[in-house]
DNA sequence: ATGAAAATGAAAATCATTCCCATTTTGTGA
DNA sequence: TCACAAAATGGGAATGATTTTCATTTTCAT
């Protein structure tokens, strides 16, 4: 069994961010795509930053439970996150270089309702991602 | 860097099932659902089956390899495989006791070819599952 | 039966992720 | 400004799924 996520207090309206959230927002923000908590860890440190890898997975726990970034999986399992706009989106991601876009799903979200209403299911949420090679490669 | 399949030789129209593939197909069966590789294997020891996890692990993944049994992730990263019918199809997952129906996509799939075209991507493949709390739950 | 190839499993190695805990930083009221 | 409590931090150990290694056993065609 995989370990369970830290309890992690619900974070108010008024709270302020740590530097920690702050610096992985800017990171996130630098590199655009999706990234592994290893990889930012990574970015982070060979920019000087001697910030604690416990601390990166912390405030990306952080930052997904305050819906600031998404959270998917890579194939193999390896957690990765992006930041995200605040409308609900999908992605398509490009297996060999990485580069996403962020698209349009609508036709997803009302297949996923039907579905749910269909074998009155509640409390629905989804995953989809397209997966492909972009045109660069 | 979470660690890449091991290599797998391409299985012939010929090829015949070993022994624990077989196994591990009628497991599958016989529960219905998704289960992970530790919790198959824990099933196998409880019927008095001496099959190791190592050759559970094999044996799904070439499994998967050859298309007989889906493989998806949990919420938190654990792979989770189920015999899959021959269709292409997605699931509804109760996110409380774990049953899964399998639906029709036909709208992801127009969908994620749409997206593609629009973004010039080729070789896709597609994921998409709906969470949620069944009826009975 | 016989050698080669495939299958098997125990134990060690990997690796992402989480937990523990001592220390530092921050924020607030006096 | 000062003192104190709560929050944040980070190093290192612990976890747990998955892979690899490698020696042994089984299967199979000849």
């Amino acid at each position: 069994m995989i370990k369970k996520a830290f309890t992690q207090k619900k974070i108010t309206h008024t709270k302020i961010m740590s530097k920690s959230n702050i610096k992985l927002i800017a990171v996130l923000e630098r590199t655009g795509g999706f990234a592994s908590a290893q990889e930012l860890h990574q970015i982070l440190r060979r920019e000087g930053d001697g910030i604690g890898l416990t601390t990166v997975y912390r405030a990306l726990q952080s930052l997904v439970d305050d819906k600031i970034v998404d959270l998917l999986r890579r194939e193999d399992g390896e957690a990765i996150y992006r930041l995200c706009g605040e409308t609900h989106h999908h992605h398509l991601v490009c297996k060999s270089c990485g580069d996403t876009v962020e698209i349009e799903g609508g036709a997803i979200e009302k297949w996923a309702k039907t579905m749910a209403e269909e074998f009155s299911f509640r409390d629905v949420g989804h995953t989809a991602e397209i997966f492909g090679i972009c045109s660069k490669c």
